[in-house]
DNA sequence: GTAGATTACGTGACATGTCAAGCATAAGCC
DNA sequence: GGCTTATGCTTGACATGTCACGTAATCTAC
């Protein structure tokens, strides 16, 4: 087990080289990212990722509505964190609250039509950047093999995380 | 091109199927993995997620110290968050801040003893979550793919983006 | 050397996220 | 029904992150 330099000895109990290799790669990958999408809604569309992860969820929800719980699991945050955000997202118009007809504990927010408008206008640039910053830097023939690891690892993340499961898988 | 439901269309110029799967995995992937991790470091150690990516990255670097600059490349942070993030490191005693005998507008980001105690005693159990979590749910086969994949990403980052890059690639 | 840019940070005001606690409704149970 | 427990969410205090701006050291070209 040959090494090159004594000096940065990485961690104790650290993962094996392919593992490290894959782990350091996502988490480059994860760090920038983020960065990039908040900078680029920020900058075209006055919008936070948070916004936009919320707007979306709600977007692709059949009824553009969703209780607090629903879709906090949805989009793998704490309740608490959506309803404060939730409410500042309301107080700029981009989504309504109310109380559930049928369990008037929950919370349902709904898309509202200005918040439809919104995410409509926002969309093609944040795609246009997806597909220049991440889909840029992948090979087709790679894509199919990194749907399967990431799927994998979602499924396992359902099954051992301690964040609750959305509804609809 | 068959559509089951009318209802939810997803949203004007969209990614197309095979990169919409990958990008809705790796999204998933994305926003349960930081919650789960932040979760553990947070109970386990006493340390957020953020306190891991600096602490990680100074304990990886030769000198175990680091310009405000430079360490803000190296994790893909903005040098204003570091820079509160490092002074209330400070205060708990993981971290110490000289300015640079070279060039004394820097700051230097330097691991404390504790800081490195505080970091070998919380590796062990993050390593564990990462594999259990994420390493859980990848067949052997696929880590090669998977990491070639993200490293194309994350040149196509470095190249496309618009943070600096590291010093060292 | 010195005026004007550039670079490296710090700071303060404010936006956002977390945690623990609380309140109201619903569901179980006798 | 009434009691206990569980669920769904909100809130307030506080930790953290962002943005715009300020300050100081350094560099560049006279």
């Amino acid at each position: 087990m040959p090494r090159k330099r004594p000096a940065p000895e990485p961690l104790t109990g650290w993962l094996d080289e392919e593992q490290q290799r894959a782990w350091l790669a996502y988490i480059k990958v994860q760090l920038r990212l983020v960065y990039e999408m908040n900078r680029q809604l920020q900058a075209d569309s006055r919008m936070s990722l948070a916004d936009w992860d919320v707007l979306t969820a709600l977007g692709a929800s059949e009824s553009a509505s969703m209780t607090v719980t629903a879709l906090a699991a949805q989009i793998g945050w704490e309740r608490s964190r959506l309803s404060h955000h939730a409410k500042r997202m309301a107080s700029r118009g981009l989504v309504e609250l109310a109380t559930a007809d049928s369990d008037r504990r929950a919370t349902e927010v709904r898309l509202s039509a200005e918040g439809r408008v919104t995410l409509e206008q926002a969309a093609p640039g944040h795609v246009e950047l997806i597909k220049r910053l991440f889909f840029g830097g992948i090979p087709r023939e790679l894509l199919d093999p990194l749907s399967t690891a990431l799927e994998g690892v979602y499924a396992n993340l359902l099954a051992h995380g301690s964040l609750p499961p959305p509804d609809s898988l």
